[in-house]
DNA sequence: GTGAAAGCGCTAACAT
DNA sequence: ATGTTAGCGCTTTCAC
């Protein structure tokens, strides 16, 4: 075992190149005047030495970090994938590495991990996706982008509603109640009047936005809207499965559902089709997300189109404009992509679907 | 625009306390026996000032950067997301930050990106997915191996195979080969013979050795290798649907496809769903990835199971063991997992697939 | 165009 | 148990 010989540092370059340290800095920098024969003598070392600077110690003496944080609750799911994806993307254009963190939707967590990226004076930090917005919360959220102001990061709320003025941060949101809006107007104007909503946990921002697009809808076309038709619960497929089986079960009357996401659809698809039921035919079923896998279901779903990428990319264009404020709020639209899930509703009489009263 | 007024160092906490920097390092660090009475003296100090230690300042002066990096070719794919999402959470339970990069399969980005590590003195580097083994590679991964080492940082190739004793380097594999056998055995034991490999890139190492099983189990059932029957493109869904469309519009003989991926799989699925072939009756198909979406294809998927998050975590958990010697490898293993997609061969004589003869 | 030197905020000896 | 101090490796005035 050779002792670990120590990483050549600047003042090894500087050496072997018969300069200044100072010089060293400058020309690796780029940009101050240096000597093209100077440059070339310390490039030339460089090399030799295999030198590479310390990210920690030119963070501290001043510069930025070069960082870009990005916290989501989770890794995995195709809507964080694509949200980071484009943070990722954008970041690294931008000259900066990307910080990945999971709080699994904990809020005490996700304190910690902005408290971590004070530590590391992080460039940008952007919170992805819903939240509980309790008083808490907003206070606590308060501290966030201010004690990340003080440590010169930008905040960026992505996905997440905007807390107003007087708090320093950024939001990128993408049109969560329109899209609801719109896909539930979608059935709507396919005939169907009695729409199951698999919404997401109660409380949680971006559920509640997409329930009130669906109370919307239903308002504007004269519908009113049962209770029993909409339930909370987590985003996941097997949720969708669980609830849209219960709601079979209990014979609650339908012809079509909204499901909160593309997971919860794909649940709600494998429900139907196990209890007989036909897609489109029997139930239409339309989704929210499209990940890509949407295309591939059976049958391959109806569902809202969010701007993942374009979320993750702007939030970060947003947070590192040199001139750019913070407190600005930018809001991407959505749209329906129409596959084959949908159709219009069935016949009352026709019996196929539920009881024929 | 107020003053961004500076964020308070351990001095201003020491002040603050009324004791020495050194102890409220020694507090905060809390590996060192402090008066309980001074510990609680700081810990006001600390929250009156909400000062939080500088990452950088720390790590320059000694101690570890607390950082694990992981490069992926993109973090939306499912195989990349999982074993992403296994290194952070085994990260986190290790008291690290995650740092995130791509590379799109570009080698050259490959390099930069690990320079960059070497900047950051990630406390361990983990390179996934396969590679092009060329000379130029192997030499290369020898330098990152070096530079990285005498960085302090631990490297491991997580997906990709060792490269024997003299590079310094922790390797955790899953049995490719293997999971590749598998596949193919199991549709050689449900009789089928004319099978059709949708392989990855010609040369890269888990392309190689998947179409390495494939042949080896052909070969054990003393079936003869056909060339005409394994192609090699990207693993995505796209390709997987051309290259079975045009399988089908040559007009190759098959009776079961082994898709190189599940995405592959779907597009594959996609295809012979267009042509009129019924899955699993005409044709059978495998996957390999068991990503969670497999499920909810038509029909659902038999694929090779992965084990993504356990790469990740073992990746990570081997990196930081105090006692770890670089150059330890692990493999570990795959499994089928039977869904709906494979069925027995169709008697030859039956019509239904390709040509009567 | 180049150099000298003062920090950046923290940890880790080394004292006491 | 607590304080003093010397760096960690770099950037950046300020001189020349």
């Amino acid at each position: 075992m050779s002792e670990p010989k120590k990483r050549p540092t600047i003042r090894d370059v500087a050496k072997a190149a018969g300069v200044s340290v100072a010089t060293v800095s400058r020309t690796l920098a780029g940009d101050y005047p240096v000597a093209a024969a100077t440059r070339a003598r310390i490039q030339r070392a460089v090399r030799d030495l295999d030198y590479v600077v310390n990210a920690h110690a030119r963070a501290l003496s001043g510069t930025t970090s070069k960082i870009v944080a990005i916290v989501v609750h989770d890794t995995t799911s195709p809507f964080f994938a694509h949200i980071a994806s484009g943070v990722e993307q954008q970041a690294t254009e931008a000259g900066r590495l990307c910080l990945v963190c999971t709080t699994h939707g904990d809020p005490d967590r996700e304190l910690e991990i902005v408290k971590l990226m004070r530590e590391q004076h992080a460039d940008a930090v952007i919170l992805v996706g819903g939240v509980f917005e309790s008083e808490e919360y907003l206070e606590r959220m308060s501290r966030y982008a201010h004690g990340l102001a003080e440590a010169g990061s930008k905040l960026v709320l992505c996905g997440r509603p905007s807390l107003g003025r007087d708090i320093p941060a950024i939001t990128v949101e993408y049109d969560n109640t329109g899209g609801a809006f719109a896909a539930t107007a979608h059935l709507l104007s396919h005939g169907h009047r009695r729409i199951a909503m698999l919404g997401g946990f109660a409380g949680l921002t971006t559920s509640e936005q997409r329930i009130q697009g669906y109370s919307d809808a239903l308002t504007a076309y004269r519908v009113p809207v049962d209770p029993a038709l909409v339930s909370h619960g987590e985003l996941v497929r097997a949720s969708g499965y669980e609830r849209t089986s219960e709601l079979l079960r209990q014979g609650t009357e339908f012809t079509a559902i909204f499901a909160g996401n593309d997971h919860v659809a794909a649940g709600a698809l494998a429900a139907l089709r196990e209890a007989g039921k036909r897609v489109p035919e029997d139930v239409s079923v339309i989704g929210f997300d499209d990940t890509p896998f949407s295309e591939d279901l059976n049958p391959p779903l109806t569902t809202v189109h969010l701007p993942h990428q374009e979320l993750g990319r702007t939030s970060v264009r947003m947070a590192l404009q040199a001139n750019g404020s913070s407190r600005q709020h930018v809001m991407l639209g959505t749209h329906i992509v129409v596959r084959d899930s949908v159709a219009a509703a069935p016949r009352p009489d026709s019996g196929r679907s539920r009881g024929r009263a």
